[in-house]
DNA sequence: TCTGGGGTCCTAGGACCC
DNA sequence: TCTGGGGTCCTAGGACCC
């Protein structure tokens, strides 16, 4: 048995703790740059804003209705997340964090205790430790305790609890019968219509389809979500987050970069990002990749795009060695007359610091005592207090964030004040 | 004027090996 | 006239998730 707990309109959510006004209004949470909507509130949902919507389409709407918009910040996000699942670890031996606003218990061993009470206790508890509100599904299965989470959310009259396996056979059918086959978990927008195509357009039809046509149809991944649905467990719980594979950084300019110094700055504080991130799970890159591109939104306009994987001779975790590969990469795509809009790095190849393979001729290994004083001064002082010089000073591409509210929990300067 | 940032897994096709 | 069988590894692209 498993449990998905998952905050509702996280950021939203957040976003209110600190703001109570924000209650009852319409709110939505815009990405970095304040480009496209991320966020949104029960109020703007109910006016018909899609996820994802760019910002500057919904200003005319936003004035009708009052929408407020606020910047992401995800200092804030973070750390009320972290508390979150440090409050809902509390019920269960077993939590897989699955993403920033949800979680996975496991509840194996709590079949003797009524399940829909028991996530009623952890609702009421998350409201009043943290002010946040979540829904709970309880399932068979993962995917199964995502659905209920779904029923969860969307009947009010399960009070923002529901347990799958408390239903009766006929009532759970009808239940799944009336909700869109697109709501399930790991049946995206392509997959949606070619199963509508194909007569299946709800849950429950594709719980009862047949798992080796759909195989052949579609894929293993699908026949896996139907043994899910089914009550067979494909997906086990994930306790401890395995190492990533990649590391990435990138991130649109807040204005377009011409030039090959503004990019190089750029790209160097990315790989700077990602060389820190590489640190903390003790790993090595074997190959940086590096990459540019213009708008692609902005038609008549000249596009350029292009990436380029440069390997390293050994593997590495040095900034200045990563950072190096990523420029020789840089230089080479570079190409003059365009207006860039974002630059990403990606570390590949990563390998355990334990388990690598060393270079054949002699070759610049780092400085591992550096990248550790680097990382403790930055812990402790902020990020950036310690970098390279080839990152830049006060870059002009940095991102734009004009609506952005106090770290409330994460800086003393900005500690909310009551009087 | 203004459109995010991370990730994983699977499959197909090509190159290569014996 | 006729040209095998069994593998691995790499890459690109697509689909999915938040």
């Amino acid at each position: 048995m498993f449990a998905l707990v998952d905050g509702n309109n996280f950021y939203v959510s957040c976003e209110r703790v600190f703001d109570p006004k924000l209650e009852g209004r319409p709110v939505v949470v815009l990405s970095n740059n304040d480009g496209c909507v991320v966020a949104r509130s029960q109020e703007v949902k109910a006016l018909g804003v899609k996820m994802g919507v760019p910002w500057f389409q919904l200003r005319e709407l936003a004035r009708q209705h009052g929408i407020v918009a606020k910047s992401s910040n995800y200092s804030l996000y973070g750390d009320m997340s972290a508390r979150m699942m440090a409050v809902l670890g509390r019920y269960s031996p077993e939590q897989e964090v699955y993403s920033i606003d949800e979680c996975f218990l496991g509840m194996d061993g709590f079949e003797r205790c009524a399940l829909a009470g028991y996530g009623r206790r952890i609702r009421a508890q998350v409201r009043q430790w943290l002010g946040l509100p979540v829904c709970v599904g309880f399932g068979a299965t993962k995917t199964l305790a995502k659905l209920a989470n779904f029923v969860a959310k969307k009947r009010p009259e399960f009070g923002g609890v529901c347990d799958l396996a408390a239903l009766s056979p006929v009532a759970r059918d009808e239940l799944l019968a009336g909700i869109d086959v697109g709501e399930v978990w790991g049946v995206g927008h392509r997959g949606t219509p070619r199963l509508k195509a194909l007569g299946i357009d709800n849950v429950k039809a594709l719980r009862d389809a047949d798992p080796t046509w759909l195989r052949r149809e579609f894929s293993v991944v699908l026949e896996r979500t139907v043994a899910e649905l089914n009550g067979t467990p494909c997906i086990d719980l994930e306790e401890a987050a395995p190492a990533k594979q990649q590391i990435m950084s990138s991130r649109a300019f807040g204005a377009y970069v011409y030039d090959l110094a503004g990019l190089e700055e750029a790209v160097a504080t990315y790989v700077g990002r990602a060389a820190e991130k590489l640190r903390r799970q003790g790993s090595l890159a074997g190959a940086v990749q590096v990459y540019i591109r213009t708008n692609p939104f902005k038609e008549g306009h000249p596009q350029y795009q292009r990436g380029l994987t440069v390997p390293l001779p050994e593997p590495a975790d040095d900034t200045r060695l990563l950072v190096r590969a990523a420029l020789l990469g840089l230089r080479r795509l570079f190409k003059p007359g365009y207006a860039y809009q974002k630059a990403g790095v990606m570390l590949m190849d990563l390998t355990g610091a334990r388990h690598t393979q060393a270079a054949l001729f002699d070759t610049d290994r780092g400085n591992p005592a550096l990248m550790r004083v680097m990382d403790r001064v930055n812990a402790c002082w902020g990020r950036g207090t310690l970098r390279l010089a080839a990152e830049g000073i006060d870059p002009h591409w940095r991102m734009r964030r004009g609506m952005m509210s106090p770290c409330y929990t994460t800086r003393w300067a900005e500690l909310p004040r009551v009087s």
